[in-house]
DNA sequence: CGGACCATTGATAATTGTCAAAATTCGTGG
DNA sequence: CCACGAATTTTGACAATTATCAATGGTCCG
């Protein structure tokens, strides 16, 4: 509960309330949480574990829009207009989430203010990011985009050590691929050829060591792609 | 006053006591509202005229993110955390604005959750409209694009006439391409071929006349595309 | 009407996608 | 702990798409 930054106004007695009224739901690796088109009534809070937020286009390609982790929501949308789910959310590892009901939220929102302003500040984030990524897939440098998920992910899921930086990796390869808008095989080829340069070392399918951190910063060319 | 979707659940009185603390400023166009990076000291809502928000990357190449028109708003994030701004803003055309401080406005924010919960769905719109533009580039299919963009002007800024849908473009053809992420010699060839299949007819550097609708429906694809 | 700006066209190069096959990695069961 | 089959990843050859550069043609507005 007070690891949900969302909540982080609250007082000791007011969490409590809440953790009263939400419902816990687990998931295993590969479950869907909710799937685009549905109508959600609950907003997701992820306690434990990945997911992957996406959405397929009418010829069955996978755009990976968010990985969200631990402190993590989503379905704010869907309660406060009547929109059905934009994307679906999958488990990529074996998942707890709680969840807080439509009226529940409502209430809660009027009740705390600060709470609303945390949200769009937490939306605020997510809509950097994905100004970036537009970006980023705009201008198409694609060593670009991926010296910058690189940098991302090694903030994000790395652990320093005497060799560098070893990212575990929460997605594939073909997830990173479809994440950054490109080719499984072309992804293949472009961390092939930074390998062969000396900037990463690829320690197996879930995890990768950064050898030469100010390379793939100079690589990532924009610094605004090495996110919080 | 009474055309901005944020301020609607405000009574007379207060739209009153609001319109006092405004401040007011007009723009010429090609005038730049805020520069990327810049310190943002309010809220900064469009009563007349449409900007681009845009982005440069550091090969300076500019990626479009946003039209702004009458009633939509920018500034927020700035206001409630200690960001800068993440993208320049530039007028299209003469363009009027009113501005509210910061501190007026986390008042009022605070005086009236309403208006915290009617920014979250506002944002949650353009989160969408982001989710779907990143989907279109990551599958990359440039028809698709032009179709859906073409589709999303037509309702924004098309008006009916007997021959078809009139829309009067808010950009220039260069600023279609930036906005798409194409180069500008692509875009032509592709207009010029889409006008040769008798889909559309180009009337002039400004404007564009559909002809077939449904043929630009299947050809942008994605149903998702067509934005409100 | 003229000049600046914007858009189109053509030729070519560079990049990435696609399909097929080989190699590696992973997880499970013995 | 090892081996095996499945899944994932890598590699190769080639095709398709789009960017780039350069030149031409059009459009807009004083």
């Amino acid at each position: 509960m007070h690891k949900v930054p969302i909540l982080s106004s609250l007082d000791q007695e007011e969490l409590f309330k809440i953790s009263e009224i939400l419902s816990h739901r687990d998931y295993k690796k590969g479950e869907t949480l909710i799937f685009d088109g549905d109508k959600l009534e609950s907003l997701v809070i992820i306690n434990e574990g990945n997911v992957k937020a996406y959405k397929y286009s009418t010829d069955g390609r996978e755009q990976i829009l968010y990985i969200f982790t631990e402190g993590d929501f989503f379905g704010e949308q869907n309660l406060l207009s009547d929109r059905t789910a934009t994307y679906t959310v999958e488990a990529l590892q074996p998942v707890k989430t709680c969840m807080l009901s439509k009226t529940q939220f409502q209430l809660l929102i009027h009740k705390h203010p600060d709470i609303a302003v945390k949200i769009i500040k937490e939306l605020g984030e997510r809509m950097v990011r994905l100004e970036n990524a537009l970006q980023s897939m705009g201008v198409r440098n694609v060593d670009n985009r991926i010296g910058g998920i690189l940098l991302e992910y090694a903030v994000k899921f790395g652990t320093e050590t005497p060799e560098g930086i070893v990212i575990h990796l929460p997605l594939s390869r073909e997830g990173i691929a479809n994440y950054l808008g490109i080719a499984r095989e072309t992804l293949s080829r472009k961390l092939g050829q930074l390998e062969s340069e000396g900037m990463i070392s690829s320690l197996n399918n879930k995890s990768i060591l950064i050898t030469d951190y100010d390379g793939l910063v100079s690589l990532a060319g924009n610094p605004e792609d090495i996110r919080i």
